[in-house]
DNA sequence: TTCATAGTTCGATCGTAACCGAAGCATCTC
DNA sequence: GAGATGCTTCGGTTACGATCGAACTATGAA
């Protein structure tokens, strides 16, 4: 009977309620704080201390001291890749804890997953990508295609740079909310910070939400034509 | 803060160590009962019933009713592959639970995940199907090729009919002793179960162990040699 | 029918762990 | 230095849930 690794330690770090409203909040990909992590737990400072011990004890998070600060983060992103699927089936089995409210549309529409966009409209880029021929995917491997290489040089992404880091430059995840798979790794970072730093698209403090400007917005749906 | 599904839900239905080693065992694939889960579990009947009816609750197990006998399963592949994935984390994090025993060597020479073929052999299969140029790997993602298709008729495997089913012919799945992927799917599943119609391999009882007969063995590592 | 086996439900016990207040360090600012 | 801020440690309370014995239901066998 006991083979293998064990599960339930893992399962019961992920299985206490301000623990994961911590861990969800940190796969927004900022590093934050304890006292920021406690209010995403809704827990006072004291206990959210023992819950990021406990947390870092097993591996899934890691931390570096800056100053008077700690921030801490997902240990790496196979813990986020962990947490993502664990959204997924959760929200396949109806285990929701979202009160529908004015925020819950523009989560839907585009947010961070890690440091990759999500929602709608990273699905959408996904699929835009494969339809142009940009992108090929094989089940769930994607690959850049020739074609793609400068496809993506002319919207200022450069393949060679990111190829050469060890992170996987294609990664399909599993969007929680769509049901679908939209593009993480390296280019799918790539591709969200080029939206951030053209100013089509920023962040909204305390939540994964990401807005686009109108501008951005029309630019964004214009260089990923939907296609059916 | 309250935003998406809720995994902590999820979290804490596998967090506890007797469920999770019911889960474990039940990732061999096969339904088993009550009792016996109850003895996976190392707890008496009316614990695990409670833990059952939780876990069905929960969406991660399935149940059919036989006689007096009631047969509970993992609810769908997806679960397979949470709790697989979260075996590689935990190995990956040193959260191990098995002494190392007799027993442990065959659990990493090959045994039953979910449906298909773990551990070494696991590994090698896929290993040696890419080399072959039977199987095209991009990232994760796993396709048969037309040679792929035309190699696998020849040792019984047909591969028209797998992919008239809904479910995926190709997926690759982390092994959590090797580290590495191995071969899911129902390609994954075909393939384990023509060793054992042939006599190759077969499954030791209330284990995940899968052996191989002295003839199996050498067929195998014949129709998949090593090449590095 | 009677008996045996499979499983659930109830009730009570018990342990663990989540929680917070208060006090203690550590680091930065002035 | 003094004071403020970020975080940890300690101690004590509390609550939840895992556990099992015993009683109960359901299915099958004799």
């Amino acid at each position: 009977m006991k083979e293998g690794p064990d599960i339930a330690q893992i399962g019961a770090l992920i299985g206490d309620p301000a623990r994961a409203n911590m861990l969800a909040a940190l796969t927004g990909g900022r590093a934050l704080t304890a006292t920021e992590l406690a209010a995403a737990g809704g827990i006072t400072l004291q206990t959210a201390s023992s819950h990021l011990s406990k947390l870092e004890g097993g591996g899934l998070l890691a931390q570096r001291k800056q100053g008077r600060h700690r921030y801490f983060t997902l240990a790496d992103e196979a813990v986020a890749r962990l947490i993502e699927s664990m959204m997924g089936l959760a929200a396949s089995r109806g285990h929701l804890r979202h009160q529908p409210g004015p925020k819950d549309p523009a989560l839907r529409k585009a947010r961070i997953c890690y440091d990759h966009l999500a929602g709608d409209y990273g699905v959408r880029m996904l699929d835009s990508l494969v339809a142009s021929g940009s992108i090929d995917a094989i089940g769930d491997g994607l690959a850049v295609t020739t074609k793609g290489e400068s496809d993506l040089q002319c919207i200022g992404i450069d393949i060679g740079s990111l190829k050469s880091s060890r992170r996987p430059l294609c990664r399909s995840c599993l969007d929680w909310s769509e049901r679908r798979a939209h593009l993480a790794g390296s280019l799918g970072k790539a591709l969200l910070a080029s939206f951030m730093e053209k100013g089509w698209a920023r962040r909204i403090p305390e939540s994964r939400s990401v807005v686009f400007s109108p501008e951005g917005d029309r630019q964004f749906l214009k260089l990923f034509p939907l296609q059916s």
